[in-house]
DNA sequence: CGAGTATTTGAGCAATTTCAAAGCGGGTGG
DNA sequence: CCACCCGCTTTGAAATTGCTCAAATACTCG
């Protein structure tokens, strides 16, 4: 099956890239922007997108040039490779993929982003994005234009901290994942994934040990630089050796130690 | 051989992490800085480093917090993992490596960086840096105080974007690498090399068909996750086919196309 | 409920690694 | 200035890992 073919598919009604005047919906949202319970400051995962130590009159600046709360569905894009970059985005519900593609139709997935990370910053460099953004459920995000959040870091310490630190932070996670796909064997490269993805539920409050994959062996495979079959067998192969219990998408950890010492 | 006891064996002479108050030499010479033939303004590597469109006392306010040209020797280190992050440093001469190293010792090299390159932006998002950044050769850098920098970030727009694009570009690179490494035979890991090192000396005025390798074989498979004699036998399979004479560290490209197309 | 996906598992195969040995090269000390 | 030595590179052969192809089974969403 061709991924071009299959994104076709999947994404029929792809968003289209928004210039800051963006047309219907979100324009009228925007006009009037800050509904109740859509407030950074009523954000559940405020402490992971905004910086500390804000004034109350910095913290609505902030909220008054942020998109609250954008739904994107399941296989839709929030924007896509060679798109203009205007703006970044947190999620605030949900999860995505971030998927790169040679000149010869590979593709490959470079990310996957949970309720509070950022995505987006892939495009500050060039203008346009460099990857595609791609709901792995129905998810919700801000939308934060860039030259506004730029413009605020000139004059905001914290926020220019904030920004750089999420610059740097995604720097070394890419490093890395380059150290997983250079060096680790295709047991560690599954291992690694279940104990980072753990990881992240956990400082977002979530169970560490239990939880649903959003995405499929495929992306996992794409992820780790191995081929879907092989994700499957090393999840069989946890299975026998008690180090996981796999139901489909459905995965409890059993031994965490163990996963570590693969 | 353990590559740990390499790094006390090569790099004997490591250079201090430095503190803004730097010891010694630095010091001195920070207090009389721009001597001559070592100002940006006369530095070949300006258009790279530098934004474009700053005014004259914009131009000198940057040169006046910028250590202008640090010497490090080969194997040495400008910075390594854990060390504290306080600058970045541009490459003015000479090339780099940057390595990172997982906890069982294994290790990986993320980047090569020649003149013009930046180096120490790992460090931004933990306030420690995540990998050590080795001279390849006798090198120079010139080192840039990072929280001076984003104080003239706050003050000057083009400076802010100037950083922000290096941070952008980063992140895209390393994508690009992930890319390589998850999707790209041994074959077309060593193609992609060689071009994308000849296409950067291209930039720098140097020639992009014959050029000098500064890192070993070890080290370029350790950058495109093969071992070293899988290179060795691309590079003889190139000088096979045509596409290249390689005479040990020369190399000169002879069909760039059929790189391209390997 | 049924079609189309997604997942699992097996068997054979291909690419890369590992292990081994020989050649080369250039830097250094005599 | 030359010879020697150590590290780097090349090459071969065997071993291994992960891939490809194939088929059966399980899910999920209309």
């Amino acid at each position: 099956m061709s991924d071009v073919a299959a994104y076709s598919v999947i994404s029929p009604t792809r968003i289209p890239p928004h210039a800051p005047p963006a047309p219907g919906q979100l324009s009228a949202a925007a006009r009037a922007p800050q509904k109740d319970g859509q407030r950074c400051t009523a954000c559940s995962m405020r402490s992971i997108c905004m910086p500390q130590g804000l004034t109350p009159a910095e913290l609505q600046r902030i909220e008054s040039f942020i998109y609250p709360s954008r739904t994107i569905k399941q296989g839709e894009t929030i924007y896509r490779a060679n798109d203009s970059f205007q703006s970044i985005y947190a999620v605030r519900a949900g999860s995505f993929k971030t998927v790169v593609m040679h000149r010869d139709g590979r593709e490959q997935v470079t990310g996957f982003h949970l309720a509070g990370d950022s995505l987006g910053l892939d495009g500050v460099c060039s203008g346009r994005h460099s990857c595609d953004a791609m709901a792995l459920e129905d998810s919700k995000v801000c939308i934060i234009p860039f030259h506004l959040l730029e413009a605020m870091c000139r004059e905001v310490k914290v926020v220019q901290q904030h920004l750089h630190r999420m610059m740097g932070g995604e720097i070394v996670r890419e490093s890395s994942q380059m150290m997983l796909l250079g060096t680790m064997s295709a047991e560690q490269r599954v291992a690694t994934f279940l104990l980072n993805l753990s990881d992240r539920l956990r400082m977002r409050g979530y169970s560490p040990a239990e939880f649903h994959l959003r995405m499929t062996r495929e992306e996992i495979g794409s992820y780790l630089g191995i081929k879907l079959e092989t994700v499957s067998r090393m999840l069989s192969k946890f299975q026998r050796d008690g180090l996981v219990d796999t139901r489909g998408k459905d995965i409890r950890i059993l031994d965490h130690e163990g996963l570590v010492n693969v």
